[in-house]
RNA sequence: GCGAGCGUAGUGUAGUGGUUAUCACCGGGCGUUGCCAACGCCUGAACCCGGGUUCGAGUCCCGGCGCUCGCACCA
């Protein structure tokens, strides 16, 4: 990063922290790692930014939102593989106190120690016994978790239950989903999106926005039928190709039909999700030259994951990933399945009806149940499985080990024919995952603009209309002779228009006035002068083009 | 978590252990001004927190908190 660079990125942190776009949070108690406010302006648009996200992905036509706790009981996130997977099992050097992750200090001794429990890294640790990459020594204090959830307990005292902060907010759509399904008249795909806070103790929050202990996600979980073939109209992007690094190779510039046919992209609903995250960054003003996608390499990937494409975008930090689009297989389902014995499954229709003929054996209930008593069960369980020709009584092995000796009385044929139409399925999921203050760092370092005006910096914010955070600055020429209250009137009239956001300022040089209004990225500025008494006209200006126009005011108010 | 550097008005900064803590922009008020950070006058606002050394600490020492960078970690 050149040293010009450097002083951008500080100039624009300190106009962001002056105009109230982004503050440190806490500061007057000392402030707090890894947590930020949105100030008065940047809170509005972060709100906007957060709209803008649902309008892209309910515009699909399938999507629900919906809202969950961010407080989640543990047993949720133990099922999810949080538990395991947000923990880091540490290790203190004894000699020079510098601490290990234990399963990096035995990557040489076990093909994955990642995936072990802490008592078996403790045990592999006690028997190898590795030298510390710091000090060469060979003691280590006993092996403990560091997990980067936030802890909490739900409910007070011994009734207590323990719980989290939710690291992320899909889980609240996979433990919906039976309630989604319903929602959805039992027909997929659909969808369910959630924006909202999620948390991660951060060892070391770093980078301003970039990696923060508590931040805003926007997700969606798309659930797919994986029986039915994928298909996705990819057409609407096929004007302009887009920078991909596809896994382990470098970028090309590619549309998502070809890179889709090319098998580049594995799955079409996941090129059609990176070609819609790409319009709504496009949207939101995100500078599309400095985005790309990048595939995941397949080791870099989760166990699970079937494909998953990272958009980066490049700041002042460098290439960060700022959305990840993941084509989650059945793990989540099946998982929240596994851990609770609930059913999480769509069902489908067979094209034809599969019928299964049993022509074989059977116990009759009324003898075998006072015969074996117990073992009943696994009597009827081995009986069904002999073929037809079997000849009774007859000597059969039961799953437990031992034999019993069943009569020509205990049994009777079992003929029928089982016609199943269709079957329950676990669905696919696809899970665009956005981080919405990256993206919002990345909307405002895109369009910080320093350009030279009478041979002084100047600084405007080149914000899309739809994210700029106040859409109208109003401005007496001076406040006196009645334009203070025409202008403070025709404000508050735009305020009262739905989703309007106007500024009044009154104070300073009206070129002073103009120069705030740039630096927080107002687009229109209004002038109320001498003229607007007379005739009821106004002057409106053009952040960028600085160029001004009368209108009347009915035809503004109208128009806004 | 380790190491290094840093912490002074809203922002950016100056400040040999010794006056009332510097400067600029900034904010507010009044005046002036017929549209792009104009001008004049007045005014507002800071030594991160807690200990210690000293007659005296913004300055030196220790601890905490925060920031930046590197290592580690994370996505």
């Amino acid at each position: 990063m050149s040293e010009e660079h450097e002083g951008r990125l500080e100039r624009l942190s300190g106009m962001l922290k002056r105009r109230g776009f982004l503050l440190p949070a806490f500061e007057i108690h000392g402030g707090a790692k890894g947590l930020y406010d949105f100030g008065p302006v940047g809170g509005r648009m972060r709100s906007r930014i957060n709209q803008v996200w649902l309008d892209h992905w309910l515009k699909l036509g399938n999507i629900v939102e919906i809202s969950s706790p961010t407080v989640t009981p543990y047993s949720v996130l133990e099922a999810s593989g949080h538990v395991g997977e947000f923990s880091d099992f540490m290790t203190l050097c004894r000699s020079c106190e510098e601490a290990s992750r234990a399963d990096t200090l035995l990557e040489p001794h076990h093909p994955n120690p990642d995936a072990l429990k802490r008592s078996e890294l403790q045990d592999l640790l006690d028997e190898v016994n590795p030298a510390c990459p710091a000090c060469q020594a060979k003691d280590w204090s006993e092996v403990s978790a560091q997990n980067l959830m936030f802890n909490t307990t739900i409910g007070a005292g011994d009734s207590g239950r323990p719980g989290f902060l939710r690291p992320e907010t899909a889980q609240g759509m996979f433990t919906s989903f039976n309630a989604l399904y319903r929602h959805f008249r039992e027909r997929l795909p659909f969808g369910a999106v959630q924006v909202g806070k999620g948390y991660r103790n951060e060892i070391a929050p770093r980078q301003g926005m970039i990696r923060l202990r508590e931040f805003n996600m926007a997700e969606l979980e798309y659930f797919i039928n994986p029986h039915t073939p994928a298909e996705a109209d990819l057409t609407p992007w096929d004007d302009h190709p887009l920078t991909l690094i596809p896994d382990g190779t470098s970028e090309v510039l590619l549309t998502l039909s070809d890179a889709t046919h090319q098998g580049i992209i594995r799955h079409p609903t996941i090129a059609q999700f990176i070609g819609i995250t790409y319009d709504f960054l496009a949207h939101v003003g995100i500078d599309t030259a400095r985005l790309r996608f990048r595939q995941h390499e397949s080791d870099e990937m989760a166990h699970y994951a079937l494909d998953c494409w990272d958009a980066e975008i490049e700041g002042s930090y460098g290439w960060i990933e700022c959305v990840g689009i993941a084509h989650r297989g059945c793990y989540d389902l099946e998982s929240h399945e596994k851990a609770t014995g609930k059913t999480l499954r769509a069902r489908r229709e067979f094209d034809e009806p599969r019928t299964t003929t049993i022509d074989a054996w059977t116990i009759n209930g009324a003898t075998a149940g006072p015969a074996f008593k117990a073992q009943a069960g696994m009597v009827k369980q081995a009986v069904e499985a002999l073929p037809k020709e079997t000849p009774f009584p007859c000597t059969v092995s039961l799953s437990d080990g031992t034999s019993v000796e069943v009569g020509e009385e205990h049994v009777k044929p079992n003929q029928k024919t089982i016609k199943e139409t269709g079957e329950w399925y676990i669905p696919h999921v696809i899970e665009p995952a956005f981080g919405i203050d990256r993206i919002i760092w990345h909307v405002l370092d895109h369009s910080y603009q320093e350009v030279t005006k009478n041979d002084e910096m100047y600084v405007r914010m080149e914000l899309s209309d739809t994210v700029a955070p106040v859409d109208y600055a109003v401005f007496p020429l001076f406040e006196k002779d009645g334009m203070d209250q025409k202008a403070w009137k025709l404000h508050q009239q735009l305020c009262q228009t739905l989703g309007v956001v106007s500024m009044y300022d009154g104070s300073g040089s009206i070129g002073r006035r103009y120069a705030r209004a740039d630096e927080i990225g107002v687009p229109k500025c209004i002038t109320i002068d001498h003229q607007s008494l007379e005739d009821g006209t106004v002057t409106i200006r053009d952040r960028d083009t600085t160029e001004q126009v009368r209108i009347s005011m009915e035809s503004l108010l109208q128009s806004a």
